[in-house]
DNA sequence: TCCTCACCCATGATATTCCAAATTTACACA
DNA sequence: TGTGTAAATTTGGAATATCATGGGTGAGGA
């Protein structure tokens, strides 16, 4: 899983040291795809072959030829980057990919579960606070403690000890 | 498979470079199947030798002599051209498929999962930006969403190991 | 005879690999 | 708690390999 917020420089060459818990995370692949995030966000993600394995079984689902599939096969399949990491983490981002995402000298590397981002410095601290604004929204709070309740849930009743409301010892 | 999108050129001799990473993709044949993508898209469509196995395999799973299958048959099968690479990983385009697409100097390449396709550089900057309206609408990424935890889901309940939440040992 | 095609080699540009230094982080010990 | 040592990681740069592309040559067909 790909945790976490970390800085990184690009190069003269246009090369990134991936963070080394994100390498972790890749499960020792050294292939890592990146593409423009589709939300219009403006950070790329990426990820490495297990994502796109993963987006692969996805996009087969879809209906052959519907809009909807020729979207995102455009956007996640064709318009991603297949880069290969060197023996030292580094990967080159191309020069479009850059572009896209406004990178230049220093970037974040955010963890996104499944996938990780990358962002211009300045871009990822407006949404970041954008973000801080958003998830102290009683609303999206609820929503969070609803989905979390049903995990627990579908966990079966064993996902808590059953609490011992009067219990003489404590150690 | 094949994955992002590269830029060749058409030499003199009517030549093209296929891209290194599809050749990999190809699994090391060298014979290549061209035709125009069924949807109209303006695009050629093509695919090595594993492709047009699935699609055999596919056509003569319909019923003989319906309409359905001689329509795709005379779109794919009759309507495809049967290249060969040479050493050097080129492919020579047919007149009439270039044409047809309108390919003159360069051309990009765009994977799309099991097959690729061939685009006039304009037209696909076109069809490409199309298609990130698409992507980026709301309906677009909540069916995406779905299919995925669908995925998921299918995957069984070890896609993600169940958290303990509270466990009595500890170390 | 001319043209096309398959096959060959050459070359510049690009990407990859390799090596090494500098910096940071982790760990053990006082 | 502070310090020294070791390991890991992040950098920088050079050597090497790969790739895209251009052109040449001869066989075979029109």
């Amino acid at each position: 899983m790909f945790v976490s917020t970390y800085e990184s420089a690009i190069d003269a060459k246009g090369r990134v040291s991936i963070p080394a818990p994100f390498r972790a995370a890749l499960g020792g692949g050294t292939r890592i795809f990146l593409w423009p995030a589709l939300d219009g966000s403006g950070c790329l993600e990426g990820g490495g072959e297990a994502l796109m394995a993963m987006y692969r079984a996805t996009l087969t689902r879809l209906a052959p030829q519907s809009e909807v599939r020729k979207a995102l096969v455009t956007r996640i399949i064709a318009g991603s980057a297949d880069l290969k990491m060197d023996e030292t983490g580094r990967i080159k981002l191309p020069e479009d990919l850059c572009k896209a995402a406004d990178l230049t000298d220093r970037i974040k590397f955010a963890g996104n579960i499944d996938s990780f981002q990358i962002w211009n410095p300045e871009k990822h601290a407006a949404f970041n606070s954008a973000m801080a604004t958003a998830a102290a929204d009683p609303e999206t709070l609820a929503a969070f403690g609803r989905a979390y309740s049903e995990v627990l849930h579908q966990q079966g009743a064993g996902a808590y000890p059953a609490p011992k409301l009067v219990d003489g010892s404590e150690g």
